[in-house]
DNA sequence: TATGAATGAGGTTTCATTCAT
DNA sequence: TATGAATGAAACCTCATTCAT
């Protein structure tokens, strides 16, 4: 009668993604803030209490969601630089990908909105922090080898990776859904601001 | 007749400043979100039923810090542009201004909040994408006269004040306290992004 | 300098008055219960601190009113017992005009909300039934007449003056704006549920 | 599956229930508007917080207590109406219903209350009134069984029956708890005025 | 007398979390 | 595990009344 605890293990793990990617489903229909425990059990068709064999709470599903999502774009990125590719072509799979992605939009919204609030979890912030700056290093060397195939501008790589990353994260915020600013976004427009060869 | 009606109006005018700025000076310190009417009041020292004697409701309160941020930037903005001096060096001024001053961040903060809550007043949002879309045409002059002094790479004005000022908020928002991002930020990195002269 | 105690008094008296019948109004068209102090005061274009001047308290106000008005009622109905007339003529009156005119409609509502509310002032409740009782003895009066005449159908006067007064008011209640009850009102109606003529 | 959703659903529906019956109590003891939610709570030994897992509003309270009174009333009146029975003595058992039973003259406050208030919910008002309206055809009917009878007075049955329900009612209004008009209410009496025959 | 800012108590409502089943 | 009722703290907001001017 007793089920394999392995089995068990599994099946836990896919319900608990399960309620995450619910959860940031609804956040990104509601907006964080106006989401509720109980929107998140709706979403995931589960009830109230039983998020709580989940998660301890409510922060921790959103810290959760911010690491898989940075974890995933971490990997993301990182897989990215390793490729084959000049430099240039790399930052435009990046830029387009992030500004394309539904899921990417609403990440964003969290990592911002939870360093906006005050969380309770005290740890939070500084992680996504962490998290955020770990993800600038393949950014930056990527850019590094831009620099070095003369396709990118000079100046400190990390530096420069961090305006990018800011820069897509500025644009992404742009876009709130209700609130869209009326101009234009384009990745080639905002990879010519590192490119240094159209220039002269 | 024991008082003076034109005296009442100032010091009513003048008291609701004060509010506003501590308003603005609490949101600054706590975040948007996690403050409370009751946070406000006891940072201007009145008692929380005598705010509703200036506001209707909190969202008034933020509503009208954020329209009072967004026009004095936008004088600021315009000012600036009507210069006699170099487009890089305007650039400057106004990243600089943007980037230092601490209010700039509040209001920065406030910006987006309020764009990702959903909030009740339901013109917010629309007002204010609306009041940041034009605040960019005087960016967006200035970048033009530098693309005619050749001091600025080549492209749509207004899709580079758009990434520029996007960029601008993007590093705003890196620097929320207790979350800051350990990257450097310069100005002079920044505009470096948008000079034509130093890269050929 | 000194201004004539006597004509103090009178242009007291004179802005008492255009207070209560501005709160009369106000209540008439918000509804008692929801109205406030500041409107009472903003319709009769007087500051919220003045209106303590005239009265102690809200409640003060109410009760004011509600003695306004059943004096008023008072003095008519008896005026009205007082007259020449058959005793349907003189019932005829009365109903159509308690029927008719809006103050008392407002009023009526008053005296219902007066009683069914846990008013502060304790002695409220029990000076607006005493004059109710009170002011039933002319309309008794009126109906032993009508009896005598052989017009009135037969039972303690009373009685049937309280019975003819309660079907008044509960017809005025069906009568509140937004919410009238559509079947018709009409006098003679009323009248011949008390007409012993036309009935055998 | 540790529970019964059958079961469940019997239970809340219990509770609900008994939340009405302790809030129509209170109301009645306290009379409406004088009620809060607290009051509610604890007449019903439940927290506040939890009122809220059944209704969604303070007015939708109101407005559940009105429907089933209506309601409960409508179905007796019809019931009534379909009795092997003279016309006069169905009235007399409505009558008499509604003048003793201590929960038809809370619901009667409470009517008028709807009436009278700025309620928030946009349909009550109405409502009630249709209710009210739908519920005066059973009376209409036995009028005018009655008349068919020789026993009722003449006229339109529908505006006979509704000057006696507006008479109950008025007279019901007479009965607050603290405020009784000191004047007898006799079912025999009140239905004398419908009557025909003891006229002559 | 006249003003309207100020207070403070009280009301409604929301919601993360716990708990009995 | 699973449920959803129950709790309690905290938020927003209203308003009768007082008070300094």
């Amino acid at each position: 009668m007793a089920r394999n605890a392995e089995k068990d293990q599994a099946l836990r793990e896919k319900r608990l993604n399960h309620l995450l990617d619910c959860a940031l489903e609804v956040i990104a229909v509601k907006g964080i803030g106006a989401v509720s425990i109980s929107d998140i059990a709706a979403a995931a068709k589960i009830s109230v209490g039983n998020v709580y064999h989940y998660f301890k709470s409510k922060d921790e599903i959103f810290d959760e969601i911010l690491k898989r999502g940075q974890t995933a774009y971490g990997e993301f990125v990182t897989h990215t630089a390793s490729l084959d590719l000049p430099a240039l072509e790399k930052l435009h799979l990046i830029c387009s990908s992030w500004l394309s992605v539904r899921n990417h939009w609403a990440h964003t919204i969290l990592i911002h909105s939870a360093r906006l609030a005050e969380t309770s979890l005290p740890g939070t912030r500084s992680q996504v922090t962490e998290r955020f700056t770990r993800n600038l290093l393949p950014v930056s060397a990527i850019i590094e080898q831009g620099q070095r195939e003369g396709a990118v501008i000079d100046g400190d790589p990390l530096e420069l990776a961090f305006y990018l990353v800011s820069l897509i994260q500025g644009l992404t915020l742009q876009r709130v859904p209700g609130a869209e600013v009326q101009a234009p976004i384009r990745v080639d427009g905002v990879l010519k601001l590192l490119d240094k060869r159209n220039r002269i």
